[in-house]
DNA sequence: GAGTGGTCTAGACCACCGT
DNA sequence: CGGTGGTCTAGACCACTCC
């Protein structure tokens, strides 16, 4: 685990809503208390309350009505969607499979110009070029080749360089807190059709991506193909806020 | 525009120190005023300063760090992302074209099975399918096929349901609020081939899509395929928060 | 009009960062 | 250590929904 302190006031409201939830007490539709009235059962004030229900509403399980009272959503939540999700390895099991890797380089190299602006990279700073084929059962499903400066691993155990890049990653002190992708439909050509064994021509879904740390800092660069049909790649999209963006 | 009010002391903020970053009087790196001096500034409380500035660290504006103070971000900001937008028109005036559509048919008809169990439709009540090509320029960018339940639009003037089908569902007392999108590349068939002058065989991105309103009521079906190369496609990615999330 | 969420305040104390 | 953001409170008033 990364962070195990004392769960905040908010973390335990929520919770105490969440399991709720998952114990049945609440259903869909359901009218949820008021929010004094939260505030008296878990004897916290209502500000509290509300910064508990905002990140569950976040996380799509209530909706709230202006002047009529919070339910609980038709759950029609993906987990692991784009949108929220980083570890790929969590996606696939939870599409049911079981998710395996083979790294098929892993190498220090110096970076092309494009891959030095982007890393804010120094002259002669290297990058690490791991490249891997994600497995779902045995069925090759994501093929990747993800770049990080040499500079943050400097103190990484080498044996630490197995784990996920992720956590490689928070080792460092640079965790990802966010990431930019774009999403390109593409064909297989040769080599992509001989690592994820599929037909020359099939559609793929190459993703390629630039990941940040909370600093702002890209930390990472990733180029990912994603076999069509191996499990649904899913986004939740936001109406605009309407007063926040223009 | 849809909503007119006065804005709450939170957006004034959230406004106040926009306009400074976009001026260019904060800049990348650079640090905030502490809250409490913001609230000063604003004549606001340090909580309502919290929440502006709040809404500008989901926008990727801003960075805060304990301990130590906020931060201007490298601005990697993608507007109109995947994530956020709704708007295809406003989409491809981002990406400097001039947004154009082309409707192909509109017709109520009956549901499929599949189709009255998603929009929860009873027996016998027809939707409306609209079949669209949206354009930059004159280049064919995004074919469609939106369908509705006949009956949100029941009040709806006829010429009315010429403009935009968010502004329809809004009008009809059902703005959308979420909607779910899974991401398939594929390739054009015939008959994309041709509605979107491309070559068969070509890759496109397929999205299928469910529209939902604030009560988590299914609103919209959508079935879009994007050319590959129109424009770019993002998406923005949070790390897992963490507390919230299992 | 009663009940609900939406906004806002003034102040307190805690936890973390840097010097 | 001082400065910063992180959490929390108790209370006030407003805006909306629904009976």
């Amino acid at each position: 685990m990364t962070t195990a302190r004392r769960p905040s006031l908010v973390d335990q409201v929520r919770q105490g809503l969440l399991d709720d939830l998952v114990a049945g007490k609440l259903v869909t539709g359901d009218k949820l208390p008021n929010e004094d009235r939260l505030a008296d059962r878990f004897g916290v004030s209502r500000a509290t309350v509300r910064e508990a229900v905002l990140g569950l509403l976040e996380a799509g399980y209530l909706t709230r009505r202006h002047g009529s009272g919070t339910y609980v959503t038709k759950a029609p939540r993906s987990r692991h969607a784009l949108d929220t999700t980083v570890s790929y390895t969590a996606m696939i099991r939870e599409a049911g499979h079981t998710p395996g890797e083979t790294v098929i380089s892993k190498a220090l190299r110096e970076p092309t110009p494009f891959e030095a602006e982007q890393l804010v990279l120094g002259a002669g700073e290297p990058l690490l070029e791991v490249e891997r084929v994600r497995l779902a059962g045995s069925r090759p499903v994501i093929y990747s080749r993800d770049r990080i400066p040499a500079a943050l691993l400097d103190g990484i155990a080498q044996d630490a360089l197995d784990s996920s890049l992720y956590v490689i990653l928070e080792t460092a002190g640079h965790p990802v807190s966010r990431a930019s992708a774009e999403l390109i439909p593409t064909l297989a050509d040769d080599k992509l059709s001989e690592l994820l064994e599929v037909e020359c021509g099939t559609p793929l879904l190459h993703i390629d991506q630039v990941d940040y740390d909370a600093r702002g800092r890209a930390v990472m660069l990733s180029l990912e193909w994603h076999v069509a049909d191996a499990f649904e790649l899913i986004v939740n999209r936001r109406a605009s806020p309407g007063p926040a963006d223009s």
